[in-house]
DNA sequence: CATGAATGAGCGTTCATTCAT
DNA sequence: TATGAATGAACGCTCATTCAT
């Protein structure tokens, strides 16, 4: 497993490119992160052509090709730019934090923040993926379990120290995680009967309830 | 409300058929139900030409479309065939039952159960909607909260006899509803770690532990 | 010439009919040409299914095989249903009547008067008689002449007794025509413009002016 | 009626294109009239694939479509020609020319020139004006007006200075316009029996006959 | 580094005609 | 005499990708 773990690549570094100015590359990738979200979630990944994508960043389709190798690239770009935004900000919001409840709660929030910025990729990732290689679906599989791991530990050191009570830690991050993603994926429910931090709100009372030992067990 | 919902067709019934014989047009629905359930998830919709699901059915293409109307109209039976088995299987669940926290669990286990048994159209629900038209898409949702609303009563039916917490009825039924799709959505993660049975027991009880009125109460 | 116009069968006589009854075969060939007609020139002759056909006189497509052999006996039906009301009509315009300038007033009158009546057909001849084959053009080609060659006797005639001018009667003739023609060509035009009554009198006079022997003359 | 005019739109401006270079554009669309004429004038419209089409011009499918829109265009296309040759062949006729009927003598020459010249586009407007869209169809009929009137002036206009008879100018344009289409609606029974010169002149005599005022009313 | 014309395979859909019943 | 399900070839159109300039 590890070793089929290693075997896989990672799909971004070995996006192909002609183009040698690194700073160049980067900016217009993030243009092409942009619009292709976009483009993609309100046509869906087949009903967007390259010569949309092309001409919304003011490029041409020839010229595309020198900043990507395929198509399927600009997922790649897409989910790599969602998987570091989750990364950046659980990170961010857990900076200083040590007391596990205060970390879940941050994690979770950081998290739950990104979807709604992010929803647009949010969904992508669940309705695009299968364009993606077998290699890179394998990929994306890991870097959400790498973001999932987070929460895992969290929950694991508050359960060892005793702030948590025993739960099966890898079902309840499971469940934050796709409490989650329901903000995007049901985003036309949610819409109008909340915002996202009274969801944030109303779902963290709910998901942390039990998994606090009670105070009146002391 | 009751107007508008009206104005919105019901795809299915609009289906164009040139098939006069009704027996030999059901079966033959049902057939390809089966078999694009699987193309669209294996390849997903637009990788899937009519000519494959031909091919599979044993048809030519020009048949197929005595069936059909349109390409999407496949997708359509699809879900159509979802939702009426999930409201049949909770259905069934409920029959007899009368106890407001035995019909939550049961409706639960009915839902799943057809979650865990019709995976692939759950996926093809999630990935391929964006096919439907405006108006399909519309019923969907429809459809989808003619099921929810189904927990939402029993819920609303508990709270109201006592024996359920006042908690907010439409936010737990969605939290039910997209636990049961991550058995769908994240199979690939939960296949190797527990069954369905195991995972409607997990839930249930992480869901329902401060749904029912706390016994300190009495 | 003789022998290459005795080549040419009648596409009328050839269509292939698996009906026995004649009264039968009439009865249902003129509801073809009814329904056909409307269609061929609303839809055009390519756009027109034979399911349409069929939908439009209650039959089934095989039925429809019965009575024709090939979808383009359906033009044959409806271009030589023009051509006998052309030479029918005329014949009753002409019946009793000598005097040469009496008779083309009224072969004139009775073939404007079928154009009006079947501007659909002859919308119909000119632009769908690509479809027939070969020999069906050639048919058609004939039965034209046929019934142009009525007029250029009627003028002959009257040149010869000293009634008419010596005009090219070939010329004078397909003049005739052709501003006939130009009623159902053009209706688009004339429509808001005049009566076919009105039409008919104008272009009388106007092309029989002078080919009338000048009173002053004599 | 400006107004309704303007909101017809040119079809011929709104032919899509995905060429940059004009004078590319221009040049393949000239070779697309060209070969299309013949294509269309002996298949018809409906019978000649666009693959037909890529294969006469030397390109593929796809490139075609990279100077039309859509198949219909390039009915558009060969029609607009026709009209601009009308226009530049009449106006060149009547360059210098100020007596009237010196002028509708040359406008008709001009005008039955193109005929002969262009018949099979003559054909194809007869023929194959179904698959114009609605507009298409009201951008055809007024862009035949227009040269129509051309017509419609110098009669009246010859009217007016008392050198025509006050005839039904309207009429006699539409009879001058017929006439002429007659050459190429009927070429296969003039080709056998003169030349254009001929018909032209032949027409012309007939014509303008008692279009001028009589020298016996002086 | 960028352009943009061209390729060519593939897809959704239609329909004249046949034939077992 | 009529039915109507099935065939299968064909068509209009799109688009990812390449490459000469």
């Amino acid at each position: 497993m590890t070793e089929k773990s290693k075997a896989v690549g990672n799909p971004v570094a070995d996006i192909k490119s002609r183009i040698d100015n690194p700073t160049l590359l980067a900016q217009r990738r993030d243009q092409l992160v942009q619009v292709t979200t976009h483009l993609f979630e309100n046509q869906g990944f087949d009903a967007t052509s390259v010569e949309d994508v092309a001409g919304q960043v003011g490029l041409t389709v020839g010229a595309i090709y020198r900043y990507i190798g395929r198509k399927e690239d600009l997922l790649v770009l897409i989910l790599e730019d969602l998987m570091e935004r989750y990364e950046s900000s659980i990170a961010k919001a857990l900076a200083g934090k040590s007391d596990p409840l205060d970390r879940l709660q941050s994690a979770l929030t950081g998290y739950y923040r990104v979807i709604d910025a992010e929803g647009r990729k949010v969904l992508i990732a669940y309705r695009e993926s299968k364009h993606l290689t077998d290699d890179g679906r394998e990929w994306l599989k890991r870097r959400e379990l790498e973001t999932n791991r987070i929460f895992e530990r969290i929950i694991a050191d508050g359960i060892e120290v005793g702030v948590f009570q025993p739960v099966d830690h890898t079902l309840v991050t499971y469940n934050i995680i796709m409490l989650g993603h329901a903000w995007a994926l049901k985003y036309w429910f949610f819409r109008d009967r909340m915002t996202i931090d009274e969801y944030i709100e109303k779902q963290s009372e709910w998901l942390f309830r039990d998994v606090i030992r009670p105070q009146a067990a002391h």
